[in-house]
DNA sequence: AAATTATTTTAGATATGTCTAAAAATATTT
DNA sequence: AAATATTTTTAGACATATCTAAAATAATTT
């Protein structure tokens, strides 16, 4: 396997949930920030290798096969990424494009001693969920902050969108994976929340809301 | 820099200390598992970009960005050998591999980070010395244990060649970096040595000896 | 249902890094 | 120093992964 075709499977995987029945040409594209032509041409290529089932026009979806190594590649990208922020102090938002880089290296005892070294982590630093090492998820029921019932306490277990933007934002208001949340109050007008964090209360506006997940 | 280039540069510096005139196309192909032409094709290119003197038919040295260069690609290489030694435990004659894949990730807070988070080692799991983030390298004095001097103590500092053979014969005598020698004779016929190491006496070939290094 | 628009595919070109086979330069032998 | 052998370079080809521009198909609008 090579980066390329890792990288155009692992976009499939991630596509995917949103569009079931077949992921778009274009979308790829734009994922990988590449052109529909390249897709088509990789398309065909693992279609070959029997990692998708495509037929012409109509989409790409991950066979088995595919689909086993998308959850592999994400399992490395996730596994280092905990590596990157427990044990090199990494910030949550550097550590996508050196874990971009490192999901690709080819060792399996390697990410599975890692795994073991970092004590088996269920959730990577953004609260994504790590496959193990045959592929099986935890999955953890979640809703936004911005779907929750007022007075109640919740606790932040991740950020569906993780630009370093975003978890720069994140850093600046002292929130982070544990913080625990209370909505005092909804302004129906925007939507914007007035939320007990850290025992002071702040603004939060619904773009910030609707892009964190609590439990 | 692309990994090919680089390994290009790296295996130019290795074979430098051998041949500081000037390193054959024919050696660097060897190293390389290539052929000449395409070593004259990528010499053409890093020429190009200032990493190597190059004249036809003359051999190639290093510019000083070269040499940095390369110094800096060890530093990726060694430090990621301790990582995988010291703390996913993997044993000295498997890391050579997965490090020459981990050495191409870019990242030069990532390996700042690592050395740090390893205690800023000085030496690799085979004895070689790691160059610092300046490039700046501990030269250790070492000696061959078929040089050494009879019924005095030294003490294993590293290996000279570190093919996985060699390794796993020597974790069979259990000999490791920081075992103790005293070598008691020397058969004049063929070199070999008695050697006391882990208070036991075993034979050691000349193969052997010439192989290890000593303090 | 025909016309228009958007998406996807094909065809042909380009970059990189490799190869083979032949030519050129250097080194070694007689 | 001439002949032979070895090393290195050139020339041209190939595979991967990409691109542009044009053609084909599908979706949307009128």
């Amino acid at each position: 396997m090579t980066t390329s075709e890792e990288n155009y499977v692992k976009v499939i995987y991630h596509l995917s949930h949103a569009a079931p029945k077949g992921v778009n040409t274009n979308a790829i594209a734009g994922m990988l920030d590449t052109k529909a032509s390249s897709v088509t041409d990789m398309l065909k290529k693992l279609s070959d290798k029997e990692l998708v089932a495509y037929q012409k026009y109509q989409g790409v979806t991950l066979t088995s096969k595919g689909f086993h190594l998308a959850k592999m590649i994400v399992r490395k990208h996730r596994l280092w990424e905990v590596f990157l922020v427990d044990k090199l102090n990494f910030s949550w938002d550097e550590v996508h494009d050196i874990a971009e880089e490192l999901e690709h290296i080819k060792s399996e005892s390697l990410i599975n001693k890692l795994d073991s070294f970092l004590g088996f982590p269920d959730f990577d630093p953004h609260g994504d969920p790590i496959p193990n090492a045959d592929g099986e998820i935890k999955k953890m029921s979640k809703l936004l902050l911005s779907e929750v019932e007022l007075n109640k306490e919740f606790r932040c277990i991740g950020v569906k969108d993780s630009s370093s933007d975003f978890l720069k934002y994140l850093d600046k208001q002292k929130i982070a994976l544990g913080s625990t949340f209370v909505v005092k109050e909804k302004e129906s007008f925007d939507d914007t929340l007035l939320v007990e964090v850290n025992s002071k209360e702040i603004m939060i506006s619904n773009k910030i809301a609707t892009n964190l997940y609590v439990h």
